[in-house]
DNA sequence: CACCTTTCTCTTCATGTTGACGATTAATCA
DNA sequence: TGATTAATCGTCAACATGAAGAGAAAGGTG
C-alpha cells in the first residue's frame, strides 16, 4: 500500500486539544439549470474533455472549496461555467445529495446537487470557461448517455421542478420581467408536457392573489387581441395549488 | 504550519493513470427521527459527552464510512444509536445537506441529514451505544440549545414532515399495525398542532382510495362507540391532498 | 372596406370538494 | 335508567373545477 492510498483511508487533524480522524471525501456541487427556449425545456450541460466519461454530456459542477459554503460553491460554478449574473432573476435551491461509493471511479465523491431555474439566457460565450457549455432540450439530454449519475440527478431535478410549479409561483422565474398570462401558461405546458385550457388557466391565475401584478401595458406582438402584461407578484405559495 | 494542517488543506490520490487533488471533507449523516408518544411529537436525541457542545442535546449521527452508501450510513447509525430494527415499519428519506464551513469547529464537515418517521418505539436500552439516546418532545428540543446547527436541521425536518402529511399517506407510519381513523386524525393534529373536525376527516379518509384498508375488527378500548380498525393501504400519494 | 382568423378575455353551467354542524349509534359510567 | 363519550352518517351552503359558449380587439386578405 502506497502512502497515497493511506491518505485516502484516513485523514488526521489535530486542533489543540483534540485529535480527530475521519475518512476523507471529495465534496462537489452539481447543477441542474433549467430554462425555456423555443417552447422547449432545456438544461445546461457541459461536454467532458477528460476521462472518465470523456466526450459525454455532463451537468456543470465542481469541487467545493475548503472554506466555501455549499450554496456559494453552486453560485460560483454557475458563474464560471455560464457567465450567468448571480444573483439575478434566478431561483436556486438544493436538490439532493448523491454519494454512492461507485459514482466516481477516481475517488470517493459526494455531490450536493442544486436546482436552478432561469429565464432564457444568452448562449454561453466561447473562449471562456464556459466554452463547452450549451443548452440541450431535456428529452435529448435524457436520451444521451450522461456522465456519472447525472441522468438520475437530472430526472430528480425535473420532477422537483414539475412539482414546484404546482404549489409555488416559481413559473414566473422562467419568464422575462414582463410577460402575459399566455406566456405563463406555456411555461406550465412545456414543463409538464401537457396542454392547458387557456380560459380556465386565465381565471385561475387571476383568482390567485399576488401571483402576478398587472403592469398596465399591453403586448403589441402580432396576431390576435393584445394581452395585458404582468410582472411577478410577491406571493410564493399558491393556495389552492395548480394541478397537473 | 504543521504537517497536520497541510493534510487538511489537500488530499492527493493517485489511481494508475490520473492524479487528482481535492480538499478533504468529513462527511456525516445526521438523523431527525420522529415518533408520537402520549399525543406529543417527539424527536430522538443524544446527549453529547464530549466537547464541543458537551452536555447539550444533539441529533444522532456519525461519520459515513469510506465505502458506505449515504442511506446505508443513516440506517447503520439509526440501529447503533437506538436499536431500532431496520428495515421495519419506518420511513427514511434524505432531508438535506448542511455544510457551512463554521458548523463544526474541529474540521470541515458536511452532514447529509435524513428524516425518519416511526411508530412509537421502546425506550433506547441503557448499557448499549444508545445509552444517552432519548425521546424528547419537539418543542422542548427546540427550546433547548441544540448542538451545532441541529436546531436548523430539526426545524427543516419538522417542516418536511408536516408538508408530507398533506400529500402522502405517511401519517400511517406513525401508527401501529392496526389503528382507528381517530388514531390517524390524532397524528395529523399532533404533527400540525391543529384540531381537525372528526366528521369531515372521517369522510375524507374514507373517500381516498387505498389510504387505509379495514381489517374487519373493532376496538374494545373503553369509552364511546367502538371504532373500526384499519391497516395502511397501498396508496402513497393523496389525491386530493389533505390541507392544513 | 367587409370579412376571416387569431388570441385574449369574460361568462355560464354541471359537477365535485370543502367546512360547519346536526343527528344517530353504540359503547361505558354513575 | 339516564348521562357521557366517541364513532359514524347526513345535510347544506360556499367554493373550485373542467368543459365550453361568446364577445373583444388585433392583423391579414380580397
Amino acid at each position: 500500500m502506497t502512502p497515497n492510498r493511506i491518505l485516502v483511508k484516513l485523514t488526521i487533524v489535530t486542533l489543540g486539544w483534540a485529535v480527530m480522524e475521519f475518512p476523507p471525501f471529495a465534496v462537489t456541487v452539481d447543477l441542474v439549470v433549467f430554462t425555456i427556449r423555443d417552447d422547449q425545456l432545456c438544461v445546461l450541460t457541459v461536454r467532458r474533455g477528460v476521462a472518465p466519461h470523456k466526450g459525454r454530456l455532463a451537468l456543470p459542477g465542481g469541487f467545493v472549496q475548503i472554506d466555501e459554503d455549499l450554496e456559494a460553491a453552486a453560485i460560483r460554478e454557475l458563474q464560471e461555467e455560464t457567465g450567468i449574473e448571480v444573483p439575478g432573476r434566478l431561483h436556486l435551491e438544493q436538490l439532493g445529495t448523491y454519494g454512492s461509493p461507485k459514482r466516481d471511479p477516481r475517488m470517493r465523491t459526494v455531490s450536493v446537487a442544486h436546482l436552478a431555474l432561469a429565464a432564457d439566457l444568452p448562449d454561453p460565450e466561447a473562449g471562456t470557461d464556459a466554452a463547452t457549455a450549451q443548452w440541450v432540450p431535456v428529452d435529448q439530454a435524457l436520451s444521451s448517455q450522461l456522465a456519472f449519475d447525472h441522468a438520475t440527478i437530472l430526472i430528480d431535478g425535473l420532477e422537483r421542478a414539475r412539482a414546484k410549479l404546482e404549489y409555488t409561483t416559481l413559473a414566473t422565474t422562467f419568464c422575462p420581467t414582463q410577460f402575459t398570462i399566455a406566456d405563463l401558461r406555456r411555461v406550465y405546458e412545456v414543463v409538464w408536457g401537457t396542454t392547458i385550457d387557456p380560459r380556465n388557466f386565465h381565471r385561475k391565475i387571476q383568482a390567485t392573489a399576488r401571483f402576478v401584478e398587472p403592469t398596465g401595458e399591453l403586448t403589441s406582438t402580432g396576431r390576435g387581441r393584445p394581452a395585458q402584461l404582468f410582472r411577478p407578484g410577491d406571493a410564493t405559495a399558491l393556495h389552492p395549488p395548480l394541478v397537473r
